[in-house]
DNA sequence: CGCCGTATCAACCGATCGATCGATCACATC
DNA sequence: GATGTGATCGATCGATCGGTTGATACGGCG
Protein backbone atom coordinates (compact mmCIF):
# COMPACT_ATOMS: atom_id res chain seq x y z
CA UNK A 1 0.00 0.00 0.00
CA UNK A 2 1.13 3.19 -1.17
CA UNK A 3 0.67 6.26 0.91
CA UNK A 4 0.43 9.27 -0.46
CA UNK A 5 0.22 12.67 0.97
CA UNK A 6 -1.20 15.37 -1.87
CA UNK A 7 0.14 19.22 -1.32
CA UNK A 8 -1.88 21.90 -2.91
CA UNK A 9 -2.75 25.46 -2.13
CA UNK A 10 -6.07 25.28 -4.41
CA UNK A 11 -8.50 22.81 -2.77
CA UNK A 12 -10.09 21.59 -6.12
CA UNK A 13 -6.78 20.29 -7.03
CA UNK A 14 -6.52 18.35 -3.57
CA UNK A 15 -10.27 17.13 -4.18
CA UNK A 16 -9.45 16.29 -7.71
CA UNK A 17 -5.67 14.04 -6.74
CA UNK A 18 -8.00 12.55 -3.87
CA UNK A 19 -10.72 11.16 -7.15
CA UNK A 20 -7.90 10.09 -9.20
CA UNK A 21 -6.55 7.55 -6.88
CA UNK A 22 -9.90 6.74 -5.08
CA UNK A 23 -9.76 3.26 -7.23
CA UNK A 24 -6.33 2.89 -7.04
CA UNK A 25 -6.29 -0.29 -4.48
CA UNK A 26 -2.71 -0.71 -3.87
CA UNK A 27 -2.33 3.26 -3.42
CA UNK A 28 -4.24 5.50 0.11
CA UNK A 29 -4.38 9.38 0.34
CA UNK A 30 -2.91 9.39 4.03
CA UNK A 31 -3.74 13.32 4.07
CA UNK A 32 -2.65 16.56 2.43
CA UNK A 33 -1.65 19.67 2.97
CA UNK A 34 -2.31 23.69 1.16
CA UNK A 35 1.45 24.51 1.91
CA UNK A 36 5.00 23.69 2.41
CA UNK A 37 4.88 24.14 6.34
CA UNK A 38 2.08 21.52 6.63
CA UNK A 39 3.38 18.85 4.35
CA UNK A 40 6.65 19.20 6.18
CA UNK A 41 4.65 18.38 9.20
CA UNK A 42 1.96 15.84 7.82
CA UNK A 43 4.74 13.74 6.14
CA UNK A 44 6.46 12.95 9.32
CA UNK A 45 3.33 12.37 11.54
CA UNK A 46 1.76 10.10 8.68
CA UNK A 47 4.59 8.06 7.77
CA UNK A 48 3.97 8.63 3.80
CA UNK A 49 5.95 6.77 1.11
CA UNK A 50 4.98 9.36 -1.35
CA UNK A 51 4.63 13.32 -1.40
CA UNK A 52 2.47 15.01 -4.22
CA UNK A 53 4.66 18.36 -3.82
CA UNK A 54 2.88 21.87 -5.87
CA UNK A 55 5.84 24.52 -6.36
CA UNK A 56 4.22 27.58 -5.86
CA UNK A 57 2.32 28.07 -2.63
CA UNK A 58 2.41 31.44 -0.20
CA UNK A 59 4.57 30.81 2.77
CA UNK A 60 6.72 28.17 2.45
CA UNK A 61 7.04 26.74 -0.91
CA UNK A 62 7.62 23.46 -3.06
CA UNK A 63 11.53 23.83 -3.12
CA UNK A 64 11.63 24.64 0.30
CA UNK A 65 9.64 22.26 1.57
CA UNK A 66 11.07 19.51 -0.82
CA UNK A 67 14.74 20.84 1.00
CA UNK A 68 13.49 19.99 4.49
CA UNK A 69 11.77 16.43 3.51
CA UNK A 70 14.98 15.52 1.93
CA UNK A 71 16.87 16.60 5.29
CA UNK A 72 14.10 14.35 6.99
CA UNK A 73 14.23 11.19 5.11
CA UNK A 74 16.12 9.76 2.48
CA UNK A 75 13.41 7.46 1.64
CA UNK A 76 10.36 9.23 0.96
CA UNK A 77 9.73 10.02 -2.96
CA UNK A 78 8.87 13.37 -3.75
CA UNK A 79 6.96 13.82 -6.91
CA UNK A 80 6.44 17.55 -8.08
CA UNK A 81 3.44 18.11 -9.83
CA UNK A 82 2.81 21.56 -11.08
CA UNK A 83 1.69 24.02 -14.49
CA UNK A 84 5.08 24.94 -15.00
CA UNK A 85 8.37 23.03 -16.37
CA UNK A 86 10.16 26.94 -16.80
CA UNK A 87 14.38 26.25 -16.20
CA UNK A 88 13.46 28.26 -13.14
CA UNK A 89 11.26 25.92 -11.75
CA UNK A 90 12.75 22.61 -12.53
CA UNK A 91 16.18 23.34 -11.32
CA UNK A 92 15.65 24.27 -8.30
CA UNK A 93 13.17 21.70 -7.53
CA UNK A 94 15.54 18.55 -8.98
CA UNK A 95 18.60 20.29 -7.08
CA UNK A 96 16.36 20.35 -3.39
CA UNK A 97 15.63 16.62 -3.64
CA UNK A 98 12.43 15.92 -5.97
CA UNK A 99 12.58 12.53 -7.78
CA UNK A 100 10.24 13.10 -9.89
CA UNK A 101 8.16 16.22 -11.75
CA UNK A 102 4.84 16.15 -13.70
CA UNK A 103 2.93 18.66 -15.20
CA UNK A 104 -0.70 19.33 -14.19
CA UNK A 105 -1.83 18.20 -17.53
CA UNK A 106 -0.60 14.87 -17.63
CA UNK A 107 -3.47 11.98 -18.07
CA UNK A 108 -4.40 10.54 -14.45
CA UNK A 109 -2.92 7.07 -15.70
CA UNK A 110 1.00 9.05 -16.01
CA UNK A 111 -0.02 10.36 -12.58
CA UNK A 112 -0.72 7.24 -11.12
CA UNK A 113 2.38 5.51 -12.73
CA UNK A 114 4.53 8.07 -11.44
CA UNK A 115 3.39 7.36 -8.28
CA UNK A 116 4.20 3.75 -8.46
CA UNK A 117 7.30 4.45 -9.37
CA UNK A 118 8.31 7.13 -7.16
CA UNK A 119 7.56 4.61 -4.55
CA UNK A 120 10.08 2.78 -6.19
CA UNK A 121 12.73 4.96 -5.99
CA UNK A 122 12.31 5.59 -9.70
CA UNK A 123 11.57 9.48 -11.46
CA UNK A 124 9.16 9.58 -14.05
CA UNK A 125 9.56 13.29 -15.70
CA UNK A 126 7.09 15.15 -18.09
CA UNK A 127 8.52 14.98 -21.45
CA UNK A 128 9.69 18.64 -21.32
CA UNK A 129 11.22 18.13 -18.38
CA UNK A 130 13.29 15.23 -19.54
CA UNK A 131 13.79 17.51 -22.68
CA UNK A 132 15.44 19.91 -20.49
CA UNK A 133 18.01 17.41 -18.80
CA UNK A 134 18.56 15.73 -21.42
CA UNK A 135 20.20 18.91 -22.83
CA UNK A 136 21.97 19.31 -19.75
CA UNK A 137 23.57 15.73 -20.13
CA UNK A 138 24.82 16.07 -23.00
CA UNK A 139 26.23 18.90 -22.51
CA UNK A 140 29.70 17.88 -23.88
CA UNK A 141 28.89 17.45 -27.50
CA UNK A 142 25.71 19.49 -27.77
CA UNK A 143 27.39 22.58 -26.73
CA UNK A 144 29.54 22.70 -29.75
CA UNK A 145 27.68 24.88 -31.83
CA UNK A 146 28.73 25.18 -35.68
CA UNK A 147 30.23 28.40 -36.95
CA UNK A 148 27.15 29.83 -38.25
CA UNK A 149 24.71 29.04 -34.98
CA UNK A 150 27.61 30.45 -32.97
CA UNK A 151 27.51 33.96 -35.34
CA UNK A 152 23.98 33.63 -34.96
CA UNK A 153 23.87 33.51 -31.20
CA UNK A 154 26.44 36.55 -30.85
CA UNK A 155 24.08 38.59 -33.12
CA UNK A 156 20.53 37.59 -30.94
CA UNK A 157 22.88 38.36 -27.77
CA UNK A 158 23.78 41.77 -28.98
CA UNK A 159 20.20 42.51 -29.92
CA UNK A 160 19.67 41.60 -33.15
CA UNK A 161 15.72 40.34 -34.44
CA UNK A 162 16.05 37.25 -36.47
CA UNK A 163 14.78 39.42 -39.21
CA UNK A 164 18.00 41.86 -39.04
CA UNK A 165 20.25 38.75 -38.00
CA UNK A 166 18.99 37.62 -41.16
CA UNK A 167 20.02 40.50 -43.48
CA UNK A 168 23.13 40.92 -41.45
CA UNK A 169 24.15 37.21 -42.92
CA UNK A 170 22.87 37.71 -46.16
CA UNK A 171 20.59 34.60 -45.61
CA UNK A 172 17.04 34.34 -44.96
CA UNK A 173 14.82 34.45 -42.13
CA UNK A 174 13.89 31.58 -41.99
CA UNK A 175 17.58 29.82 -42.22
CA UNK A 176 17.85 31.98 -38.78
CA UNK A 177 15.01 30.12 -37.22
CA UNK A 178 16.28 26.66 -38.17
CA UNK A 179 19.61 27.94 -36.76
CA UNK A 180 18.06 29.08 -33.64
CA UNK A 181 16.32 25.80 -33.18
CA UNK A 182 19.64 23.88 -33.35
CA UNK A 183 21.11 26.29 -30.53
CA UNK A 184 17.87 25.54 -28.26
CA UNK A 185 18.62 21.83 -28.73
CA UNK A 186 21.89 21.92 -28.43
CA UNK A 187 22.18 24.39 -24.99
CA UNK A 188 18.39 22.44 -24.26
CA UNK A 189 16.86 26.33 -23.43
CA UNK A 190 13.62 27.01 -25.67
CA UNK A 191 13.77 30.85 -26.23
CA UNK A 192 16.86 33.10 -27.15
CA UNK A 193 16.91 35.00 -23.46
CA UNK A 194 17.73 31.57 -22.21
CA UNK A 195 19.95 30.77 -25.23
CA UNK A 196 21.63 33.69 -24.26
CA UNK A 197 22.09 33.10 -20.89
CA UNK A 198 23.22 30.10 -20.92
CA UNK A 199 25.81 30.35 -23.43
CA UNK A 200 27.73 32.90 -20.89
CA UNK A 201 26.87 30.23 -18.08
CA UNK A 202 29.45 27.79 -20.55
CA UNK A 203 31.28 30.20 -21.43
CA UNK A 204 30.53 30.42 -24.86
CA UNK A 205 29.68 33.85 -24.86
CA UNK A 206 31.74 36.72 -22.94
CA UNK B 1 30.36 73.22 -51.47
CA UNK B 2 29.83 70.10 -50.08
CA UNK B 3 31.34 67.43 -52.09
CA UNK B 4 29.42 63.67 -51.00
CA UNK B 5 30.11 60.65 -52.48
CA UNK B 6 26.98 58.43 -52.38
CA UNK B 7 27.93 54.64 -51.18
CA UNK B 8 25.19 51.87 -51.80
CA UNK B 9 24.75 48.33 -53.28
CA UNK B 10 21.32 49.30 -54.99
CA UNK B 11 21.07 51.74 -57.95
CA UNK B 12 17.98 53.27 -56.87
CA UNK B 13 19.02 54.42 -54.32
CA UNK B 14 22.12 55.91 -54.85
CA UNK B 15 20.09 57.68 -57.84
CA UNK B 16 17.24 58.66 -55.30
CA UNK B 17 19.92 59.81 -53.19
CA UNK B 18 21.44 62.47 -56.23
CA UNK B 19 18.02 63.63 -56.65
CA UNK B 20 17.14 64.17 -53.10
CA UNK B 21 20.70 66.80 -53.31
CA UNK B 22 19.35 67.89 -56.66
CA UNK B 23 18.09 71.18 -55.57
CA UNK B 24 20.58 72.10 -52.43
CA UNK B 25 22.75 75.04 -54.05
CA UNK B 26 25.35 74.52 -51.23
CA UNK B 27 25.67 70.22 -51.93
CA UNK B 28 27.59 69.04 -54.74
CA UNK B 29 26.88 64.83 -55.68
CA UNK B 30 30.74 64.12 -56.62
CA UNK B 31 30.05 60.45 -57.35
CA UNK B 32 29.07 56.99 -56.05
CA UNK B 33 30.13 53.84 -55.44
CA UNK B 34 28.73 50.59 -54.86
CA UNK B 35 30.58 48.62 -52.51
CA UNK B 36 33.15 49.59 -49.99
CA UNK B 37 36.19 48.92 -52.12
CA UNK B 38 34.87 51.54 -54.49
CA UNK B 39 33.75 53.56 -52.04
CA UNK B 40 37.77 54.16 -50.67
CA UNK B 41 39.32 54.54 -54.32
CA UNK B 42 36.71 56.99 -54.82
CA UNK B 43 36.66 59.08 -51.99
CA UNK B 44 40.31 59.85 -52.43
CA UNK B 45 39.91 60.21 -55.87
CA UNK B 46 37.04 62.90 -55.96
CA UNK B 47 38.38 64.49 -52.50
CA UNK B 48 35.13 64.76 -51.00
CA UNK B 49 33.67 65.85 -47.67
CA UNK B 50 30.75 64.01 -46.39
CA UNK B 51 30.33 60.07 -47.29
CA UNK B 52 27.07 58.81 -47.16
CA UNK B 53 27.77 55.18 -46.51
CA UNK B 54 25.45 52.00 -46.43
CA UNK B 55 26.18 49.36 -44.37
CA UNK B 56 25.63 46.12 -45.63
CA UNK B 57 27.06 45.25 -49.08
CA UNK B 58 28.49 42.52 -50.75
CA UNK B 59 32.05 42.73 -50.65
CA UNK B 60 33.92 45.54 -48.54
CA UNK B 61 30.81 46.50 -46.28
CA UNK B 62 30.46 49.93 -45.03
CA UNK B 63 32.18 48.84 -41.56
CA UNK B 64 35.28 48.12 -43.25
CA UNK B 65 35.48 50.84 -46.07
CA UNK B 66 34.28 53.14 -42.42
CA UNK B 67 38.09 51.78 -41.20
CA UNK B 68 39.64 52.24 -44.37
CA UNK B 69 38.48 55.81 -44.65
CA UNK B 70 39.39 56.82 -41.40
CA UNK B 71 42.81 55.45 -41.63
CA UNK B 72 43.17 57.64 -44.85
CA UNK B 73 41.56 61.17 -43.90
CA UNK B 74 40.55 62.18 -40.31
CA UNK B 75 38.60 65.35 -41.95
CA UNK B 76 35.86 63.69 -44.18
CA UNK B 77 32.47 62.53 -41.98
CA UNK B 78 31.54 59.74 -42.86
CA UNK B 79 27.67 59.31 -42.16
CA UNK B 80 26.16 56.16 -42.09
CA UNK B 81 22.80 55.73 -44.19
CA UNK B 82 21.25 52.12 -43.58
CA UNK B 83 18.06 50.48 -42.95
CA UNK B 84 18.97 48.95 -39.52
CA UNK B 85 19.62 50.21 -36.50
CA UNK B 86 20.25 47.53 -33.78
CA UNK B 87 23.45 47.49 -31.59
CA UNK B 88 25.50 44.70 -34.11
CA UNK B 89 24.98 47.18 -36.71
CA UNK B 90 25.43 50.25 -34.96
CA UNK B 91 28.39 50.05 -32.52
CA UNK B 92 30.81 48.62 -34.78
CA UNK B 93 30.13 51.66 -37.83
CA UNK B 94 30.46 54.14 -34.89
CA UNK B 95 33.86 52.21 -33.32
CA UNK B 96 35.31 51.89 -37.27
CA UNK B 97 34.94 55.97 -37.51
CA UNK B 98 31.11 57.18 -38.49
CA UNK B 99 30.59 60.38 -37.70
CA UNK B 100 26.81 60.31 -37.99
CA UNK B 101 24.06 57.76 -38.35
CA UNK B 102 20.71 58.12 -40.01
CA UNK B 103 18.47 55.35 -41.06
CA UNK B 104 16.60 55.28 -44.44
CA UNK B 105 13.38 56.58 -43.46
CA UNK B 106 14.54 59.35 -42.28
CA UNK B 107 13.10 62.67 -44.24
CA UNK B 108 15.07 64.80 -47.03
CA UNK B 109 15.51 67.65 -45.12
CA UNK B 110 16.80 65.29 -42.21
CA UNK B 111 19.53 63.93 -44.73
CA UNK B 112 20.24 67.27 -45.69
CA UNK B 113 20.64 68.56 -42.75
CA UNK B 114 23.02 65.70 -41.45
CA UNK B 115 24.58 66.18 -44.73
CA UNK B 116 25.58 69.63 -43.77
CA UNK B 117 26.38 68.79 -39.87
CA UNK B 118 28.89 66.08 -41.29
CA UNK B 119 30.55 68.68 -43.63
CA UNK B 120 31.06 70.86 -40.17
CA UNK B 121 32.42 67.94 -38.31
CA UNK B 122 29.08 67.72 -36.22
CA UNK B 123 27.13 64.50 -35.42
CA UNK B 124 23.60 63.75 -36.25
CA UNK B 125 21.63 60.48 -35.17
CA UNK B 126 18.56 58.57 -35.70
CA UNK B 127 16.61 59.19 -32.43
CA UNK B 128 16.92 55.19 -32.07
CA UNK B 129 20.55 55.14 -32.53
CA UNK B 130 20.77 58.43 -29.74
CA UNK B 131 18.60 56.66 -27.12
CA UNK B 132 21.45 53.38 -27.60
CA UNK B 133 24.12 55.75 -26.94
CA UNK B 134 22.46 57.72 -23.90
CA UNK B 135 22.24 54.26 -22.64
CA UNK B 136 25.42 53.20 -22.65
CA UNK B 137 26.58 56.81 -21.56
CA UNK B 138 24.06 56.40 -18.32
CA UNK B 139 25.63 53.54 -17.55
CA UNK B 140 26.83 54.19 -13.96
CA UNK B 141 23.73 54.83 -12.89
CA UNK B 142 21.26 53.36 -15.09
CA UNK B 143 23.01 49.71 -14.11
CA UNK B 144 21.12 50.14 -10.73
CA UNK B 145 18.97 47.27 -11.52
CA UNK B 146 16.14 47.49 -8.55
CA UNK B 147 15.80 43.87 -6.50
CA UNK B 148 12.50 43.19 -8.11
CA UNK B 149 14.17 44.07 -11.68
CA UNK B 150 16.88 42.15 -11.09
CA UNK B 151 14.52 39.32 -10.10
CA UNK B 152 12.79 39.49 -13.19
CA UNK B 153 15.76 39.61 -15.47
CA UNK B 154 17.69 36.60 -13.76
CA UNK B 155 14.03 34.82 -14.71
CA UNK B 156 14.18 35.63 -17.94
CA UNK B 157 17.80 34.86 -18.42
CA UNK B 158 16.86 31.08 -17.06
CA UNK B 159 14.52 30.78 -19.72
CA UNK B 160 10.89 32.24 -18.42
CA UNK B 161 8.51 33.30 -20.47
CA UNK B 162 7.13 36.75 -19.12
CA UNK B 163 3.90 34.54 -18.22
CA UNK B 164 6.05 32.08 -16.15
CA UNK B 165 8.27 35.03 -14.43
CA UNK B 166 4.39 36.44 -13.55
CA UNK B 167 3.49 33.35 -12.20
CA UNK B 168 6.53 32.85 -9.83
CA UNK B 169 6.40 36.18 -8.88
CA UNK B 170 2.86 36.18 -7.86
CA UNK B 171 1.83 39.52 -10.07
CA UNK B 172 0.64 39.93 -13.16
CA UNK B 173 2.23 40.04 -16.64
CA UNK B 174 1.46 43.83 -17.02
CA UNK B 175 4.01 44.06 -14.04
CA UNK B 176 6.78 42.10 -15.61
CA UNK B 177 6.77 43.58 -18.75
CA UNK B 178 6.92 47.19 -16.83
CA UNK B 179 9.74 45.83 -15.30
CA UNK B 180 11.43 44.80 -18.54
CA UNK B 181 10.92 47.78 -20.29
CA UNK B 182 13.16 49.59 -16.99
CA UNK B 183 15.63 47.13 -17.68
CA UNK B 184 15.65 47.95 -21.06
CA UNK B 185 16.06 51.61 -20.63
CA UNK B 186 18.60 51.17 -17.96
CA UNK B 187 20.77 48.52 -19.90
CA UNK B 188 20.26 50.12 -23.32
CA UNK B 189 18.61 47.49 -25.01
CA UNK B 190 15.34 46.63 -26.71
CA UNK B 191 14.98 43.29 -26.16
CA UNK B 192 14.90 40.33 -23.44
CA UNK B 193 17.98 38.53 -25.25
CA UNK B 194 20.01 41.44 -25.56
CA UNK B 195 19.52 42.12 -21.92
CA UNK B 196 20.96 39.02 -20.66
CA UNK B 197 23.75 39.58 -22.89
CA UNK B 198 24.21 43.09 -21.56
CA UNK B 199 23.76 41.60 -17.84
CA UNK B 200 26.35 39.09 -18.49
CA UNK B 201 28.96 41.56 -20.10
CA UNK B 202 28.56 43.91 -17.05
CA UNK B 203 28.59 41.40 -14.45
CA UNK B 204 25.64 42.01 -13.08
CA UNK B 205 24.11 37.94 -13.63
CA UNK B 206 26.68 35.10 -13.47
C1' DC C 1 3.47 68.94 1.28
C1' DG C 2 5.75 67.74 -3.17
C1' DC C 3 8.86 64.95 -5.55
C1' DC C 4 11.03 60.76 -6.77
C1' DG C 5 11.73 55.92 -7.14
C1' DT C 6 9.71 51.50 -6.93
C1' DA C 7 5.98 48.36 -7.44
C1' DT C 8 1.76 47.13 -9.35
C1' DC C 9 -1.81 47.04 -12.95
C1' DA C 10 -5.01 47.18 -17.52
C1' DA C 11 -5.86 47.28 -22.43
C1' DC C 12 -4.79 47.30 -27.22
C1' DC C 13 -2.40 45.96 -31.34
C1' DG C 14 1.22 45.20 -34.58
C1' DA C 15 5.61 42.76 -34.70
C1' DT C 16 8.14 38.91 -33.79
C1' DC C 17 8.97 34.40 -32.28
C1' DG C 18 8.70 29.44 -31.89
C1' DA C 19 7.06 25.13 -33.54
C1' DT C 20 6.07 22.42 -37.21
C1' DC C 21 5.80 20.48 -41.63
C1' DG C 22 8.81 19.54 -44.79
C1' DA C 23 12.62 20.25 -48.60
C1' DT C 24 17.39 20.60 -51.39
C1' DC C 25 22.31 21.02 -51.85
C1' DA C 26 27.30 20.50 -50.92
C1' DC C 27 30.79 18.10 -48.86
C1' DA C 28 33.17 14.39 -46.42
C1' DT C 29 33.49 9.72 -45.11
C1' DC C 30 32.78 4.80 -45.29
C1' DG D 1 26.11 4.37 -53.35
C1' DA D 2 24.73 5.37 -48.52
C1' DT D 3 25.14 8.14 -44.60
C1' DG D 4 25.95 12.11 -41.78
C1' DT D 5 26.66 17.00 -41.08
C1' DG D 6 25.97 21.72 -41.97
C1' DA D 7 23.71 25.31 -44.56
C1' DT D 8 19.88 27.05 -46.78
C1' DC D 9 14.91 27.66 -47.57
C1' DG D 10 9.27 28.23 -47.59
C1' DA D 11 4.82 28.45 -45.40
C1' DT D 12 1.51 28.50 -41.67
C1' DC D 13 -0.31 29.80 -37.31
C1' DG D 14 -0.83 30.30 -32.44
C1' DA D 15 1.81 32.27 -28.67
C1' DT D 16 4.37 35.78 -26.95
C1' DC D 17 6.56 40.10 -26.94
C1' DG D 18 7.23 45.04 -27.20
C1' DG D 19 5.43 49.62 -27.30
C1' DT D 20 2.14 52.66 -25.82
C1' DT D 21 -1.39 54.85 -23.28
C1' DG D 22 -2.26 55.67 -18.96
C1' DA D 23 -3.20 54.82 -13.66
C1' DT D 24 -2.64 54.11 -8.20
C1' DA D 25 -0.11 53.17 -3.88
C1' DC D 26 3.71 53.39 -0.80
C1' DG D 27 7.96 54.91 1.43
C1' DG D 28 11.68 58.06 1.88
C1' DC D 29 13.54 62.57 1.63
C1' DG D 30 13.96 67.62 1.36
Amino acid sequence: MIRVLIVDDHPVVRDGLRGAFAHEPDIEVAGDASNGREAVDRAAALGVHVVLMDLRMPGMDGVQAIAALRQMSADVGVLVLTTFDSESDVLPAIEAGATGYLLKDAPTEELIRAVRAAARGESVLAPSVAHQLMGRVRKPSTSALSDREFEVLRLVADGASNRDAAARLFISEASIKTHLQHIYDKLGVRDRAAAVGEAYRRGLLG
